[in-house]
DNA sequence: TCCCAGGCAAGGC
DNA sequence: GCCTTGCATGGG
């Protein structure tokens, strides 16, 4: 095994835990701004921060010069084995759904950086969502010595829609400098951390290019919130082929928050994980 | 050539 | 409220 040793960064380890594993947490579709390197071997960004995952002899390997950060990026004060067991107990298909994908942990990530990932994310590919980003930061995202941040709300809120549409933003682009201008100038993302849900929703809303899956999204990987349940294309045949299948699409979310109420987020990616790998 | 991708906004009813 | 349509782009 080789390891991929860094300049000026730390190390620390998690120690052997089912539910900590590199490809899971980072190829769940949580997540675009990571590198596989090799087996097992991942570089990943969140915002202007950068850490590589590698196995090694004594756990998973994590390098950053962001210890703590990364620490609770990676979730590490949930216990997922009492998560997964809870949900399974809610419905069958969650033990298939989670054995499979039992090293999934829900990463706090950036919150503007999230945004704006997620209303790139919509109609889109992950390869292509993944391609768009990183021309953002290539050209926008402070050069640092392992790669390019995710750009600041100030940078992303200067460039007009013609810069989103020349790095392949397509319709979306629009939405991205109406947004961008929005999160520099009036609206406040700090507010959103002590609302409830449901406000917190409604005012995600408000910015361009985000409807109901994106808000979900945004909540659930930006503001730790569990009581969502984004339903994009994937979830859809989820539902239709292991639930009931009356509901119109817009009732969908409900249905599942219903069913697994705080739990619903980690719920939704391991049965998107599951679905997107197995079904195909 | 048509269909699809982590959907959204706008307009019709 | 729910449903339909148009939407940029690149890959299959």
């Amino acid at each position: 095994m080789q390891l991929f040793f860094l300049r000026n960064m730390e190390t620390f380890f998690i120690k052997d835990d089912v539910h900590f594993n590199a490809k899971d947490i980072f190829e769940c579709g949580q997540i675009f701004r990571y590198v596989k390197k090799e087996e097992g071997v991942y570089g990943v960004f969140s915002a202007d921060k950068y850490a590589i995952v590698s196995p090694s002899p004594m756990g998973w390997q994590i390098q950053t010069k962001d210890r703590e950060y990364f620490r609770h990026f990676f979730d590490m004060d949930t216990c997922y084995g009492d998560i997964i067991s809870r949900l399974i107990e809610l419905s069958p298909i969650l033990k298939e759904a989670t054995e499979y994908g039992k090293g999934i942990r829900i990463l706090k990530q950036d919150l503007f950086e999230t945004i704006i990932s997620f209303i790139i994310s919509a109609n889109n590919n992950i390869k292509r969502i993944q391609l768009i980003i990183e021309k953002l930061c290539l050209y926008l995202g402070e050069k640092t010595p392992y790669g390019y941040a995710f750009p600041t709300k100030k940078t992303l809120s200067s460039v007009d829609a013609a810069f989103f549409r020349q790095i392949g933003a397509g319709y979306r682009a629009d939405y991205l400098q109406h947004t961008a201008k929005m999160l520099f100038n009036d609206f406040d993302l700090e507010q959103l951390k002590s609302m409830d849900t449901a406000s917190a929703r409604k005012k995600l809303t408000e910015l361009k290019g985000v409807g109901a899956k994106v808000a979900d999204c945004i909540l659930l990987f930006g503001l730790s919130r569990y009581d969502v349940f984004p339903v994009d294309i994937w979830i859809k045949k989820v539902y239709h082929k292991y639930y009931e299948c009356g509901l119109p699409h817009s009732q969908i979310a409900d249905f599942f928050v219903n069913k697994f109420q705080n739990l619903s987020g980690f719920a939704q990616q391991y049965l998107y994980y599951y679905l997107r790998n197995i079904d195909k």
